[in-house]
DNA sequence: CAAGCTAGAAATGTATACAATTTTGCCAGA
DNA sequence: TCTGGCAAAATTGTATACATTTCTAGCTTG
């Protein structure tokens, strides 16, 4: 399948935002990314609305765009909002979830503690967005689902304003993963929705505004 | 303020789209919507990216887009979400809301029987959206609120294939803001939150797949 | 007559040129 | 030195030309 030039140079501007490697409130000039990626600025262009309509940047007429860089409020009240969609989700869940959906996900489960051990960050963060993923799936409801992906993509970039180290002890959420599972085996929506609520809950309640120089960029 | 032909190419295919003008799963094509409107295909795309964006019409790489044509189903999913996001505004609402936002309601909803007096269904619509829209705000979480927002849009092109003389029974829905309102003023979000929730149900829940002719235009 | 192929038309994707707006930097004058 | 303004540079907004892909209609062939 021949992809689209747009859709390469969005995807790898999204990268570089989630990764850190273009610093938060860098101004995405057409033309300079035109020269650095080989292409007319038509592409680019595209490209960088589109980073804006899925909030990655934000765009002002005659202007142009710049990355986001969010104040410690607005992230936090983007956790809430996925907070409360996941919680829905896991909800729905328990009443459609099949046996071997809830073994994929305990294989996840098994997955991530050898990721842990092994301390793979990346590798680590990749099973967890997974398993949110399919929880979110197996909910039933696709628009659901597309906006838990879409605030699940969001909150990516805050991590690195938050926590630019990765340090963050990831032991709770193995724990936290496995309680939410145990629920949707158990088809006990309440359980299920709680057990999500804590543990999206713990992801964000103790971020704080970290310190670091102002211009710091995370590998 | 000098506004960039985009957006207002935009606003008016967005119009179009919400009042039916254009029929559901019509293909935008560029190089006729660029006569029609006398400018070049740049704006044109570019407006024709955002309806994608926002939901109002779906993409396919080297194919075009076409305005979305949405099953019950997903017009179900789509509210149910709403209604999630506005439960959860209605309960945050109660912590954070003044003497005069609480008046500003009530004044609506005085409008609100006014206006259903009068029969002025389109009024009756942009009342009924601004209450969602203060309760949103009063939330204070401005992501909660641009998702209302987003999604307050989106299920207006619903109710044109679900009801396109827009002859649903718009009493109970006075009564029901009432009762949000109540709730807000006695600042109990248990209450808040199940009154918003009943009023969301009662918007979506007797949806049936509505008898038209396959050309059918409202108005 | 149906299926498949092919050339032309039509539509989208990209590049480039030009217009309008904003930003920048320098200079004059108080 | 500070401020205001003006002109050049930089950047975004739009138009147009060309490239590539997809759609369509008509023809061929079994």
């Amino acid at each position: 399948m021949e992809q689209s030039s747009e859709s390469y140079i969005y995807q790898r501007l999204k990268n570089a935002i989630i990764k850190g490697y273009i610093k938060q409130g860098t101004k995405l000039v057409e033309t300079t990314l035109a020269k650095q990626m080989q292409v007319s600025r038509t592409p680019i262009r595209g490209a960088i609305r589109r980073l804006t309509y899925d909030g990655f940047a934000v765009y002002e007429a005659n202007k142009g765009t710049c990355v986001i860089k969010p104040t410690l409020q607005e992230i936090k009240e983007t956790f809430f909002v996925r907070q409360q969609l996941e919680k829905t989700a896991a909800r729905l869940a328990t009443e459609t979830i099949s046996p071997e959906q809830i073994q994929e996900l305990q294989h996840y489960c098994h997955e991530e503690i050898q990721t842990f051990e092994n301390r793979d960050i990346e590798e680590f963060h990749r099973i967890n967005d997974a398993i949110h993923l399919l929880i979110a799936q197996v909910s039933g409801n696709t628009v659901l689902r597309r906006y838990i992906e879409e605030l699940l993509n969001r909150t990516k970039i805050y991590l690195i304003l938050y926590d630019p180290f990765q340090t963050t002890p990831l032991n709770p959420s193995i724990k936290e993963h496995q309680k939410v599972i145990e629920a949707l085996q158990a088809k006990d929506p309440d359980a299920a929705e709680k057990a999500m609520e804590l543990h999206m809950l713990s992801s964000y309640e103790s971020m704080e505004i970290p310190v670091l120089p102002e211009d710091y960029i995370s590998l």
